[in-house]
DNA sequence: AGGAAGATCCGCT
DNA sequence: GCGGATCTTCCTG
């Protein structure tokens, strides 16, 4: 597909959705890298939801990198701590889940070392397993790239909130990222940061190139990550 | 105690 | 493309 055209529902991916069974939890190592690899290796990734009986899978398509205290459009911009972003500062492999716009939860990968403020924001994921359940929580058809082309969106079809604020993703809770193959990355500018002046220009979205479950293509010229 | 802003989404034009 | 929704969180006085 041509660089910059809006994506389309008829812009169809397809992966299959995993076998339960092989499903591998990724180890506090992988978090632990620097932030921007952490976000450029979790696309492709499955994002998994176990709860109440029930499995949810989405594969990863895109993320951005949050790099406080000198990333002035990182909550943590400044070295500034507060109770809302707390888990921010706490080990690599935990979630860090918070709330804007008096209506939206966005979740995020704490990455890095311990103590340093740095996440992972999931702004798209291809659903892959329990695609039905998220249909009815996002209140429209299974067809629709609307379901999860966004950070507010996929933690509606996900259900997650604020209770899976500081959740370690890498113990047993029922939220973790599995394993899966690499695929093509490139960057893009991160999005809804206008305020954070020249850090706003940083390339420090990474998505597929094409998947139809990026909330927004990049501008320009494709740059491989 | 009050106010402003926000890592967005949705519906309408 | 644009504006309204909606409310928590944090900063200021």
């Amino acid at each position: 597909m041509p660089a910059g055209r809006t994506y389309t529902d008829s812009d169809a991916a397809h992966h299959a959705p995993p076998a339960l069974d092989q499903l591998r939890r990724l180890p506090r190592q992988f978090y632990g890298q620097p932030v921007l690899e952490v976000a450029r290796a979790s696309v492709g990734k499955l994002l998994v939801h176990h709860r109440r009986g029930r499995t949810l899978v989405g594969r990863i398509v895109e993320t951005e990198a949050y790099r406080g205290p000198e990333d002035l459009a990182a909550h943590s911009a400044g070295g500034r701590r507060t109770p809302r972003n707390e888990a921010m500062w706490g080990p690599p492999g935990h979630a860090y889940v918070f709330f804007v716009y008096g209506m939206h939860w966005h979740l995020n990968l704490v990455a890095g070392l311990d103590g340093e403020p740095h996440a992972v924001l999931i702004r798209g994921v291809e659903p892959l397993l329990g695609v039905e359940l998220m249909a009815r929580r996002r209140k429209m058809t299974a067809d629709r790239r609307e379901l999860t082309n966004g950070p507010g969106k996929l933690c509606v079809a996900f259900g997650i909130d604020r209770r899976h604020d500081g959740v370690d993703l890498t113990g047993s809770s029922g939220l973790y990222l599995a394993d899966a193959p690499a695929t093509r990355v490139v960057t893009a500018r991160r999005v809804g940061i206008d305020y954070a002046g020249a850090w706003a220009k940083r390339r420090w979205r990474f998505l597929e190139p094409g998947n139809r479950y990026v909330s927004r293509p990049p501008e320009g010229r494709l740059r491989g990550a």
